[in-house]
DNA sequence: TTTGGCTAAATTGTATTCAATTCCGAATTC
DNA sequence: GAATTCGGAATTGAATACAATTTAGCCAAA
């Protein structure tokens, strides 16, 4: 009956699903005390847990003053997207030179169960873990674990605001969130044929179509989060 | 008469030196009391660091049983610059895009003065140190942060594999390390045309070039830890 | 009212302590 | 002789305690 999950693990993943979920709101300081006494710890693995999110790129820090939420602006957004086109056309790349011909048709396939899902799913959390969960496996196609480490820790600060964008269109489009299905079809094609071209080119406007959508959102965003309380 | 800088700044600082320094051997497991006396800082600050560089990718870490030093193998310094060429071709697009001519020409003004002190260098730290440079006001260009944060990570843990390599290479030489200067004035040149093409193609080769020889040199560098005692 | 500085409270920084777990070697068994 | 088990030593995990620093409120003076 042993414990596998150490309590520094559980804060750090009970820390990233707050700032997911806005618990913390952009430049806001974070006070360890109040904090640790939430999740049920001392001070000392949270504060381990919030060095490693400082190191990723979650949250800021200094010297004697502590942790404090990431400023959220529409740049630091483009950013994120930007280096998410770097990462992932990249990662298309050498999937067309070197994936198997048996992993690129099982992804294909896993397109074409999970579509009717996609079709039906309107809560946007589940549809941000299908399109991550095929970003993510395209991009271990690419065999390089850098790649997926870097893309990991992307989406996941990207996160939250594609999830504003999700539920924006959904209530603007009644219900109805896009899962642009065919965009991923489009990729998984190029690589299919080893179309290197045609997979990096598919790669670059569906993750900039994104973008436009993301950082319009990060305006938004802006609005609701300094709303007093909601 | 503040102290600006913390403690756990500096041990962090010094476990990166140290890291890159090799010393600790890859898979060697750090013990944190005995690290700790050297350092001359309690456990507390040592650990954050310690998680610091674990979220960097410097280092492992396994429940209850602490943390190693990140273990050295050929395709993960594959991996390390297949990320670059990721990161790196990106900035270059970018900066073909929208960066400004003065800050463009000042580049290529940064590397015509460097030019004598790059042929004349012999120590391998400081051409690394030169060339890191180069590479990161390059970045500098792209106007996007996270890509500059993402290559100077990269950059941090590539650096003592290519430091074997420098060292190899002066030995081979007879004391002159080639520092590729005209490489890098070839993406300069591409980025002042506004010819991403040419630009992202120079970048490309550039990176894949030091990649066959660091990869080389991780097999040499394999058998150099593993003398007893050097 | 505003500014400056002083004090007290709050907060962060780090050492220390002790509990929990793993590690390692010696004794035991097969 | 090899594998196994057991117990102590070493090491990590986390809470607590206290020092260092920052923050906030207050009062006085301009």
């Amino acid at each position: 009956m042993a414990k596998r999950e150490s309590n520094v693990d559980r804060v750090y993943e009970a820390l990233r699903r707050m700032a997911a979920d806005f618990a913390f709101k952009p430049d806001q300081r974070i006070n360890e005390s109040a904090l640790s006494e939430v999740l049920g710890a001392s001070r000392t693995p949270l504060r381990e847990a919030l060095n490693r999110l400082v190191a990723e790129g979650f949250l800021t820090f200094q010297n004697n003053r502590g942790f404090f939420c990431r400023p959220l602006t529409p740049s630091y957004i483009m950013d994120l997207y930007e280096a998410r086109v770097a990462v992932e056309c990249e990662a298309a790349r050498l999937a067309c030179t070197r994936a198997a011909d048996e992993d690129i048709a099982a992804l294909a396939d896993y397109l074409n169960r999970m579509e009717p899902e996609y079709e039906s799913a309107t809560d946007p959390e589940e549809l941000l873990a299908m399109d991550e969960s095929f970003h993510a496996r395209l991009a271990q196609l690419s065999g390089n674990s850098e790649l997926q480490r870097i893309l990991n820790n992307l989406n996941g600060r990207i996160r939250y605001i594609r999830l504003i964008d999700l539920k924006r269109m959904r209530d603007r489009a009644g219900g109805k969130a896009p899962g642009d299905i065919s965009a991923h079809r489009q990729i998984v094609e190029g690589i299919a044929a080893r179309n290197t071209d045609a997979a990096v080119t598919a790669m670059r406007s569906h993750i900039e179509k994104r973008r436009e959508e993301a950082t319009e959102a990060v305006r938004i965003a802006f609005s609701q989060l300094y709303v007093p309380d909601e």
